[in-house]
DNA sequence: CGATTCTTTGAAAACAGTCAATCTGTGTGG
DNA sequence: CCACACAGATTGACTGTTTTCAAAGAATCG
């Protein structure tokens, strides 16, 4: 482990401490003695769609994206991890079963990920993630439900108008394209969005 | 607790005993002493938006309906709860927040509720209910993806198809207009779809 | 630079929503 | 048993939104 993974490290269990400021110092080495730190480079994939998702991964620095594939072949945005965020693909990590989803960089980042059976081994040993794991899933219920209300009730300009409500920051770090595939909207439509010319003004 | 209910208990404890059949005679009348019985007739509200959810529910029998209100009033569905599978909305359940969410029953039904506080002490004295509820979760995770996969890439005629596809049951017992809103497509798109005028056929 | 990648534009066509009216079935009370 | 009310479903005409296609313009990475 160089000097690098080490910074990185110690940046990972200063986040951590904020959700759990109770564990030990050994309970600490433990989780870092699992952990894998990893840069990725720009575009590099993670995951790929057919494999099996072998990693729970925390971004420290950078930004991912996870998308999928429809039938007509294009791609389409799950999601958009950015530092201080997790990702998996939670049925295929659990299950075992071939994920339908990549996983890969939008910028080049710093990641840590643990294996499947290094992380289901650290929970029974710190049950204090147990806690963790479970807020976090929590939250991105929650995220999720809100996302699937706006999708079938909201149209292009309300979807947009939320997006950089609430992501304002990842919409300057990812190309527009990328944004109208997670909104559901052809990249023309969202350039039209975004000049206010929600429909061609005719008056 | 009378007769109907320990009947209805009994089948439930079948129910449970699939996924863990490891489970005790005290364990399971531990839970048993934690259950809440309930018939709920047709319509009957279970949360109202507003409210903090207070319980997580298992459907023995009926179907329920999990719906949103949008900004202009109307309402979308965002799930429906057939027999055997559990509902709460995690977000407001967990975080005790208020609810920004309905749950009311399309059939009279019988459910079983936990109080947060009651079925989180179960969690800790029976640390399988940990397992079941984490695979539970990640069901319900596989299940969103597709649907937020779908609801971003295919047009109104696609997400029905794999609509009744996956849900030929729900189909039958459910208004029309409720799998329109929960497809996010009017009620008369969805009544062209299924005449297979997906566009006014002109020849 | 040079090659990609990304964004924008315009015009036409496809798609989906809205409104208003009508139709259908179901169950209720007279 | 009938009539009525009501919720749900359908239809047609119209309007509005979004996609598609093709082309061109900008920005960015290596």
């Amino acid at each position: 482990m160089n000097i690098s993974s080490l910074i990185m490290f110690d940046e990972f269990e200063r986040y951590i401490r904020q959700y759990e400021p109770g564990l030990t110092r050994e309970q600490m080495q433990l989780i870092r003695s699992k952990s894998v730190l990893k840069k990725v480079r720009r575009r590099q994939v993670l995951l790929h769609e057919g494999e099996v998702c072998q990693h729970k991964i925390f971004v420290l620095r950078g930004l991912l994206r996870t998308y999928g594939t429809a039938n007509d072949g294009s791609e389409y945005v799950m999601k958009f991890t950015p530092e201080y965020e997790w990702i998996t693909d939670p049925d295929s990590y659990f299950n075992r079963t071939p994920s339908e989803l990549n996983i890969d960089a939008i910028e080049a980042s710093d990641v840590v990920l643990w294996s499947h059976d290094d992380f289901e081994a650290l929970r029974t040993v710190i049950p204090e993630i147990n806690t963790l794991s479970e807020k976090l899933i929590t939250q991105n219920m929650g995220v999720t439900q809100k996302r699937i209300l706006l999708n079938i009730s909201a149209n292009a300009e309300e979807k947009y108008q939320y997006f950089i409500a609430t992501y304002p920051d990842i919409l300057r770090r990812v190309p527009l394209h990328m944004v109208a595939s997670y909104l559901g909207v052809s990249r023309e439509t969202l350039t039209r969005i975004r000049q206010g010319q929600a429909v061609a003004a005719k008056s």
